[in-house]
DNA sequence: AATATAGTGTGTATTTTTTACACTAAGTAA
DNA sequence: TTACTTAGTGTAAAAAATACACACTATATT
């Protein structure tokens, strides 16, 4: 984020690509900026690390503020440090993704100050970004890509209990590709790190889908071993 | 690198992980600090990033000042941002690692200033480290386990002809096991990014073998495709 | 010249994993 | 009761991974 920039000869910040899934579609949140540079541009939403807080810390404050949500599995993935990607001064920012599950229960608290408005828009056709911030976002893409294949990240995108169905789609949408139904299951059941409820979905109209919920008990288990897609 | 530490409230530098091959072992390149903090330990080398070079360059002059080499592999994994890692200020670090062939032609440059020496410390025997260093090596030997298996970055350990026994003793001790001469062969070669040349291994007591060579060509063609180990 | 030594280079059978593919079952809505 | 929609399941074929042992060749030694 790099609306503010005191006189200093660095910032250093963190700009957050936030995935979000609402059952259909994959979006990241973006804000729309109210001040020059960019002024008008959507951007990613971000600020800047404070004296006294971790990177991790300070992910998850910036987080909390931009969306009320805690406990977000979020992870830095990039730093992006061109002298000239911001044309007021030198800022290296530190990029963080996080997986949200968007809809149903809680609504997302509204964006701060610094912004016209926030907005979740759908990856599949985003407005021109402020910054170098199409290339942060292209690259927290294709770090949830790679990522999805190997560590059970798709499970945040999710309410807690979820079809298999519903997980399928997750995966397609972020590899960007078709799975086949009987080897996704068999591949996905295999891993062993879900656990079969008891429960079907409610309110479809059609036969309802039996629930499963990520056990992160046998998941600890695993440890060390690579699950692979 | 933390040796200088300019009155400001933030520093932005990066430490460089430096693996080096020498035929036999797996080393790394730590310098014995002259300055307080941590006096006489040792260190990863490090620099403070120029207020007009990216951060690939700030990491590349850093490994040129260092050693002397140009045209490595160099490439960013990690910031560590602790706001106590530094016990006289914060300082956030981006760590680079480097795969570096060593011995044999080019003498390494003797390191700058700020060290009393520079040394290639085997992996296996390591002393403490100052600041948080241990931990930056730590992730960063995590990183090349996880790379080797996906990405051609064991051939930078070697010398540009290379047996496939020496390819094979790269992998085995960066992943830390024993592999099968055959099945590596076969799988190796399979993918195709060897090129078998005409020539042999030279000043051997016993049957020479034969010498390959990286093609950077093939490997480009690649792209997309993932190997894996 | 014969022999010892040390690393090179190769093939196959078995198991495991991946892929391709289509129908019946269950629940809801009309 | 029928039509509709998604859930849920198995198998055969192909590909990839694994386990495994011996003959070859260049040099050094006597």
């Amino acid at each position: 984020m790099e609306q503010i920039l005191p006189h200093l000869d660095s910032v250093f910040s963190i700009d957050c690509v936030l995935f979000g899934f609402d059952g259909k579609e994959l979006k990241i949140l973006l804000i729309e900026r109210n001040e020059e540079p960019f002024k008008d541009w959507w951007a990613l939403p971000g600020n800047i690390v404070g004296p006294d807080e971790s990177l991790d810390q300070s992910a998850s404050r910036i987080l909390y503020e931009l969306t009320g949500l805690r406990g977000i599995f979020m992870e830095q993935y990039y730093a992006f440090g061109d002298p000239h990607r911001h044309p007021q001064g030198r800022v290296i920012t530190l990029a963080y993704y996080a997986l949200i599950r968007l809809g149903g229960d809680k609504e997302l608290r509204p964006i701060s100050t610094y912004a016209k408005r926030a907005n979740w828009l759908p990856i599949t056709d985003l407005p021109k970004l402020a910054f170098d911030h199409q290339k942060i976002y292209d690259k927290g893409l294709e770090k949830i890509k790679r990522r999805i294949k190997h560590q059970p990240i798709a499970f945040e995108l999710l309410p807690e209990k979820f079809t298999l169905t519903q997980l399928q789609h997750v995966y397609e949408l972020v590899l960007g590709k078709k799975l086949d139904k009987r080897n996704f299951r068999k591949k996905i059941v295999s891993f062993g790190v879900l656990k079969e409820l008891d429960e079907k979905q409610k309110g479809v109209s059609y036969r309802a889908a039996t629930l499963y919920r990520f056990d992160k008990r046998k998941y600890a288990k695993l440890f060390g071993k690579e699950i692979s897609f």
